[in-house]
RNA sequence: GGCCCCGUCGUCUAGCGGCCCAGGACACCGCCCUCUCAAGGCGGUGACACGGAUUCGAAUUCCGUCGGGGCCA
């Protein structure tokens, strides 16, 4: 394989979703397995629909994944520049040269003309295609045309035969020229189509390999026939199948959550969303699920790839995140829960020491039950909260028994009385009080966890008692005698 | 409407003519562990879209049908 440069080519309108970021996933571990060059270009000629806001988004979760470019925006690089707003000349006169060679011709059609020409089309259950009717004017017409004032656009001339596109992913796709129309390449405005700018910027920026969405196939011989009218070489393309929603249409900000940024904000891992994007049309063999970054590089090929569109599922993310959480230390996990646990108005954005160190206790226990990181609060609140308010049904199934009463009044005098509040000291307390009344320690025990932690589920008890520390215990446990005496 | 792509468990996939009455992962169910919930361990339910053809032999090759998706405006 010679030079290998690839690129990743954005649109700026929106946020960096899931089939964005395994493109440029594929991209990135291409480049990075050959040693080659990974190339960020914006493809920012949309002027109504593309905003600087949507480039720095875009960027951001790129970064964000831990993936890097070594051409583009903010790094800079020697085909630049990487904007394709800013490159509107060079697009002019590749047109120009197209024109020059009759491979192109000015259309001088209005966009509502040749709205109306397409519904009429449709109507008569035709084909919809532009009908070829500026292909043949002469200089008067067109003087005609000018006279009136209209700019015209630049149309391709789609000569007939065959279009061949070698794909690495599909093998050959041939495509009869017959039913392409001829198509724009330069709007009327002069910006250019995205057909045109993508072959001039790949071909100039010496891209070797075109990785994309499988959506963009039917474009491809488009572009293999700009390539040939231009004496460009062509790249290698390979067209990766889509990410479908569940009810298999291409997946969109309607299925839910689908911006890399919402994932982030939720509480996933870059690791774990590289991880398990990755797997979403590759697989290495039929068993390993779970890879590093470096083995992903080195593992990483094209041939791998699989042809069929797949269904994305969070329900493997969310394990997938679970894994990786778990394999998180503690100290990295808590500077990452200390964000949400802010957010939800639990801790001080910036916690002192003490805190801190607190914290990481927390998550030490929390972390086996956690698959985000954004579940520190669901299910840790009642570290951080002043009292704690109790579930009705856990409330009714463990407090609301006969015995419960006298046994919260024992143990909390005898934690009270305790010198050292260990998790140690307080489970021999606990399953003292149990053998000495002859019940199952499980009677004390989750009576005793409602009534400390509100809810019938938390980290081992004896842990989190100690955690708590004396003071909040006992007077939760007086909170919960009390709300007892009251009748409940 | 035309063109193109795709079709193995609910989902992601392994499989590239015999190793497959189809393997792994998520999800689901059961059991074990256990103070609960998780995590972990063990086990289970579950798929080659359909019809032809080629072949001694097809999930694997070819054709057709059906189904899904995408592009064109």
């Amino acid at each position: 394989m010679g030079r290998v440069r690839v690129r990743f080519a954005p649109s700026p309108t929106g946020h960096l979703h899931v089939g964005g970021a395994r493109t440029v996933l594929f991209n990135w571990l291409f480049a990075r397995h050959h040693g080659g060059t990974f190339v960020l270009r914006i493809e920012d000629t949309d002027v109504e629909r593309s905003t600087e806001a949507s480039v720095d988004a875009i960027i951001d979760s790129i970064k964000w994944l831990g993936l890097d470019w070594d051409e583009g925006p903010i790094v800079g690089g020697r085909y630049g520049p990487y904007f394709q707003s800013e490159r509107l000349e060079t697009y002019r006169e590749h047109a120009d040269r197209l024109l020059l060679t009759g491979h192109a011709y000015p259309c001088y059609c209005t966009p509502e003309e040749l709205e109306e020409a397409r519904k009429a089309a449709l109507g008569r259950g035709e084909s919809v295609g532009y009908s070829g009717r500026c292909r043949h004017l002469s200089p008067a017409e067109r003087r005609a045309f000018e006279a009136e004032g209209r700019k015209p656009a630049l149309r391709f001339k789609v000569d007939e035969g065959e279009t061949v596109v070698k794909d690495l992913i599909r093998g050959e796709v041939r495509f009869e020229n017959r039913f392409i129309d001829d198509f724009v390449i330069l709007k009327s405005d002069g910006y250019p189509t995205y057909n045109f700018a993508a072959v001039v910027d790949d071909t100039l920026m010496e891209i070797s390999h075109i990785i994309r969405g499988d959506e963009h196939l039917p474009n491809t011989p488009k572009q293999v026939m700009i390539y040939q009218a231009l004496g460009f070489d062509l790249p290698k393309f390979a067209h990766v199948s889509m990410i479908l929603g569940p009810d298999r249409t291409k997946l969109s900000k309607r299925h839910g959550a689908t911006s890399i940024a919402q994932y982030r904000e939720d509480g996933y891992l870059p690791d774990a969303l590289v991880n398990y994007l990755v797997l979403l049309g590759w697989a290495y063999d039929a068993t390993q699920q779970i890879f590093s970054r470096e083995e992903l590089i080195e593992k990483f090929t094209l041939e791998k790839v699989s042809k069929n569109p797949a269904v994305f599922d969070p329900d493997k993310l969310l394990w997938m995140n679970g894994h990786y959480l778990r394999a998180t230390d503690v100290k990295t996990l808590a500077s990452l829960a200390v964000e949400h646990l802010a957010r939800a108005g639990l801790v001080p954005a910036a916690p002192d020491e003490r805190e801190m160190a607190r914290i990481e206790k927390i998550v030490g226990l929390l972390k086996e039950r956690m698959r985000t990181v954004k579940d520190v609060v669901a299910l840790g609140d009642f570290f951080f909260t002043q009292g704690v308010s109790y579930d009705a049904e856990a409330f009714e199934k463990f407090l609301a028994r006969d015995y419960v009463p006298e046994a919260l009044l024992e143990i909390r005098r005898r934690l009270g009385a305790l010198g050292e509040f260990t998790a140690a000291e307080v489970e021999r307390v606990l399953r003292g009080y149990a053998a000495e009344v002859g019940r199952k320690a499980g009677d004390v025990i989750h009576p005793v966890r409602v009534a400390v932690t509100g809810r019938t589920a938390s980290p081992g008890l004896f842990e989190v008692l100690e955690l708590l520390g004396k003071d909040v215990t006992c007077s939760r446990l007086d909170a919960a005698l009390a709300k007892l005496s009251t009748g409940g």
